[in-house]
DNA sequence: TAGATTGTTAATCGATTAACAATC
DNA sequence: TAGATTGTTAATCGATTAACAATC
């Protein structure tokens, strides 16, 4: 096994930020303009210019000194490296509220290429029915389907005392990867990937952070006051 | 300016891990073991123990050599250090299908204090409606009554196009935190602290993280049968 | 050409991990 | 006491940033 096949892989963190930047692009893209530099692309977001050349390298754009890069070939590499241009298949786990909303965000599907099949829920009077297009299945269902159609990505959107039952089935149907939006911990096989969306964790960085700015501006105040 | 003064602000990291342990502490409470380990800790998320404690450490709550954290003192020094003891007023701008899943997520108000005192959309139809216990009032008087009640977090759930406007008018009424869920780089004073939630983002971790590993098992394919 | 921007190579910084002493 | 686990201090690793050469 020699070195060379080591495989780099990509920092979660400019996975995050390239995403980012591809939504920036395509809202300049519709002006119309031919190139967009790195550091236009930091100014917008509060980067450091030489973060975005590095994110952009990861990519495999080149661009031209002195112009920047092409904002169409740019924001194709991006879509490309990111896999938003070819179409995902998956299953969703809860017709609940939140799955209504990721049924009805078009963006998922016509942007990212994330197509859900259908959609699978307990309760018996969902059955049948049609979320945002999308069909309401029992969830008994679940494994066998996925089986069968062979679909690799599950969305598990049901309460968390539910959920590791359902990853379970949903990986021994073949299901490689696992978006998870409820609040526990899934165990799965080493094979398969688990991307937590975490919520409570998400609101938690914003009010620490609001808390740390409070505490700030408190302890500036009586600095102030002291110094009088 | 001493040094003194100078604040330790918490990682994010550290702070989206101590959240996710939390979870965990919580379902294993019930349990009603009275000490838990790093270790245990580290077992259940395939952490290094030692990670755990420099965690825990942060939260500042003292273990016991040989037995562990005490159960309930840890999960309420965590609970606390994340603030999620005390409530939090907030807005939400956007009664569409994410703003559901929002008010009808229980768990934030009970376990996170993060109360939603209203709802706020721009389509009349809604208007003096009520979605899972909370109603639903137009855009325009978001600015207004956030200034009067002193509210502090606005929560994004609109379409982006028309986020930064509303944005930009929670900010000028005093709303120091803002949750986003739209995909736009809102733009904000300093003084603000944005958290922006990018499911598209996660989505192309999880993609990309996907694609990895088949690239992997591909490479590994080859070798082996070059090997043969 | 001159100058702005890219891309590379090196330095810095912060987070993770290791090693081990302290303690119940 | 012996042994397991915490907590501290140092080492490593990876990501960010700086410096600067390459290039249009």
């Amino acid at each position: 096994m020699n070195k060379n096949m080591e495989h780099q892989f990509m920092p979660v963190k400019s996975v995050k930020r390239l995403s980012a930047y591809l939504c920036f692009l395509k809202s300049i893209g519709v002006k119309g303009l031919e190139y967009v530099s790195g550091a236009a692309i930091a100014e917008e977001f509060g980067f450091l210019p030489i973060q975005v050349r590095k994110d952009l390298a990861f990519a495999g754009v080149k661009g031209t000194p002195r112009r920047g890069f092409p904002t169409q070939k740019l924001t194709a590499a991006i879509e490309s490296f990111l896999g938003w241009d070819n179409t995902q298949d998956a299953f969703l786990a809860g017709a609940g509220n939140l799955g209504a909303a990721l049924t009805g965000y078009d963006k998922f599907e016509e942007e990212l290429g994330l197509k859900i099949l259908a959609a699978f829920d307990k309760n018996p009077r969902k059955f049948g029915s049609v979320m945002n297009g999308v069909e309401v299945l029992p969830i008994d269902k679940i494994g066998n389907l996925a089986k069968r159609m062979q679909v690799k990505i599950g969305i598990i959107a049901i309460p968390p005392e539910e959920a590791q039952a359902v990853v379970s089935i949903m990986t021994d149907a073949g299901i490689r990867g696992i978006w998870n939006f409820a609040p526990v911990n899934l165990h799965v096989p080493d094979s398969v990937i688990v991307e937590n969306v975490g919520l409570s964790a998400s609101l938690s960085v914003l009010t620490s952070r609001l808390r740390e700015a409070v505490e700030m501006e408190c302890a500036s105040l009586t600095l102030k006051k002291l110094g009088e």
